[in-house]
DNA sequence: TCAGCTCGCACATTTGAATAGT
DNA sequence: AACTATTCAAATGTGCGAGCTG
């Protein structure tokens, strides 16, 4: 689910930090910028007012980042230099963690040189985006976010055999953000199983209205996961985030595969690339003749489910029987198979400052507590060869969590103005809207453990209310809120506080 | 001139509705 | 009537390659 679908009438930009992080400018190596301003993405000011009555329109910057209800860490190395208020986060319990599920494959891919095809209509990553999570509540509620950091400065060029830096980035896109259409769901859920992002797609879109993940061609990108806790069902407080990165996912973004070895590792274990395998209908070998319907035989087919399919893949998941996008195994290990050596490349926890980086570049000191250093994202005139030895090992026992102090007066302030919801909405079965609040909410839960959405889709948001659109909203869920079991609250107040840099309570 | 991008193509997979069977 | 299994078509996801563009 992307941010746009819970959002629609903001249209589609959300950055995933508050305004004066983002970059209306230009980053350049030396950490300042220039004054770079998207104008074709800005959103009319009057459009938020009624959330952000006391943001000064100015602060409106760079395709509607206001109004993001996310407001999480920045990335590292993205060359900002303004400084980063405190940050109100509380931090996830220290027991939180993730792990790269399918990081035989992506490390398989990190070693040549993982490249990502981008569309104008979007493009699925392959490999996809899989993890796991331990040591969350089981009944706690929890959101899972996705986003995507530029890496360093420079745009890439295919040079012969490989990528080396050629000039400076391209201005910095609106930054987005894809939230799991599981979310929100207990920590039972989320732990009960692993989590596929599968349906994060990619373009060089910058004007894209389909809410997906704008990057831009020739540029490096690294993956960043997001554990958000909503304190309960009906609470008007999130608390608690926790960001994590692994250095095998990192890839360079293309509109054609430029590595002949990464366009044939896609072919032999992406499924949807099955029909440019050596022994397919458009294989080099057979395409003298594309049209004939190829027969393949019983044993051969057998012998490509055990060679390809994943072990318990649901190749045809069945309704209601758990989150598909928790579920599909798309992925495929093949790993053994290729003979392709693993870099020495594992999960990379987003370090705290005051816990020994694991990067190899010092830290900037005038970067608060709340902000991402531990990742050594900075790579810049790269071979194969050192693409692979970008990340060094992070020490034994850092911290695996983001964190931050939290600002427990502050969120003592926070009061949404009840006004502000519609009359009746307590008796609403689904969503409510008004101009300040997002509330979607049930009256039953299941039993902690035990959840269970029947559907793994969310499908795109759809107008229930009578009431006129106008500044609010109204959207139903229903395969994720059957029965209305599932609740979440977005506060205007929250929102704003969000949006001027506090934290998450 | 050319690197990079767009678009249409063919093929494979996924998805869900329709239908049949129990 | 309810449930399960199967079939089938539409939708979607792939890489390829020709043509376009700046």
């Amino acid at each position: 689910m992307y941010h746009s679908e819970l959002f629609q009438q903001y249209g589609t930009s959300y950055t995933m930090r508050p305004p004066h992080a983002l970059a209306p400018t230009y980053p350049s190596a030396g950490g300042h910028h220039d004054s770079y301003r998207y104008s074709e993405l800005d959103v009319p000011s009057q459009r938020f007012d009624g959330l952000f009555p006391a943001l000064e329109p100015s602060q409106r910057i760079l395709g509607a980042p206001p109004l993001t209800p996310l407001s999480l860490p920045p990335g590292p190395a993205l060359g900002f230099g303004q400084v980063q208020p405190p940050c109100e986060t509380p931090q996830l319990p220290g027991n939180v963690k993730m792990k790269l599920e399918n990081k035989e494959l992506w490390k398989q891919f990190h070693s040549i040189g993982t490249e990502m095809i981008i569309t104008k209509s979007g493009r699925r990553m392959f490999p996809q985006c899989k993890v796991s999570v331990s040591g969350l509540e089981a009944d706690g509620k929890y959101l899972l976010l996705a986003d995507l950091l530029p890496v360093d400065n420079s745009r890439y060029k295919w040079q012969e055999d490989h990528w080396e830096a050629s000039g400076r980035a391209e201005p910095r896109l609106p930054e987005r953000v894809y939230i799991h259409p599981d979310s929100p769901a207990p920590g039972s859920h989320w732990m009960k199983q692993p989590i596929s992002f599968h349906k994060i797609k990619l373009t060089n879109n910058t004007l894209d209205q389909m809410g997906h993940i704008i990057l831009h061609s020739m540029h490096k990108y690294q993956p960043r996961f997001h554990i958000v806790r909503a304190q309960d069902v009906f609470s008007r407080r999130w608390g608690g985030c926790s960001s994590f990165t692994f250095p095998e996912t990192l890839f360079l973004t293309v509109t054609a595969y430029q590595n002949e070895k990464i366009t044939q590792l896609k072919i032999q274990t992406n499924p949807f690339a099955k029909g440019f395998r050596e022994d397919g209908m458009k294989s080099k070998r057979d395409r003298s003749i594309r049209g004939k319907r190829k027969v393949i035989s019983v044993e051969q087919e057998q012998e490509e489910e055990e060679q390809f399919q994943p072990e318990g893949e649901c190749k045809r998941p069945p309704l209601y029987s758990g989150p598909c996008d928790s579920t599909l195994s798309e992925e495929l290990d093949i790993g053994r198979s290729l003979g392709i050596p693993s870099p020495n490349c594992s999960f990379h926890p987003i370090t705290p400052p005051t816990q020994t980086p694991p990067s190899t570049e010092t830290p900037n000191p005038s970067l608060p507590a709340n902000q991402e250093q531990g990742a050594p994202l900075q790579m810049s005139s790269q071979t194969p060869g050192t693409f692979l030895q970008t990340y060094p090992e992070p020490p034994r026992g850092a911290s695996s969590l983001y964190s931050c102090p939290t600002d427990a007066a502050q969120n003592q302030t926070l009061r949404p103005s009840a006004q502000r919801l519609p009359s009746g909405y307590q008796e609403s079965p689904h969503i409510s809207h008004s101009q300040g609040e997002l509330k979607i909410y049930g009256t039953e839960m299941g039993p902690p453990g035990n959840f269970n959405p029947p559907s793994c889709a969310v499908t795109p948001s759809v107008r229930l209310s009578d009431e006129p659109m106008g500044r609010g909203f109204s959207m139903n869920f229903p395969h994720f809120l059957p029965n209305n079991k599932i609740g979440l609250q977005i506060s205007g107040a929250q929102l704003q506080r969000m949006y001027n840099g506090g934290g998450w309570m």
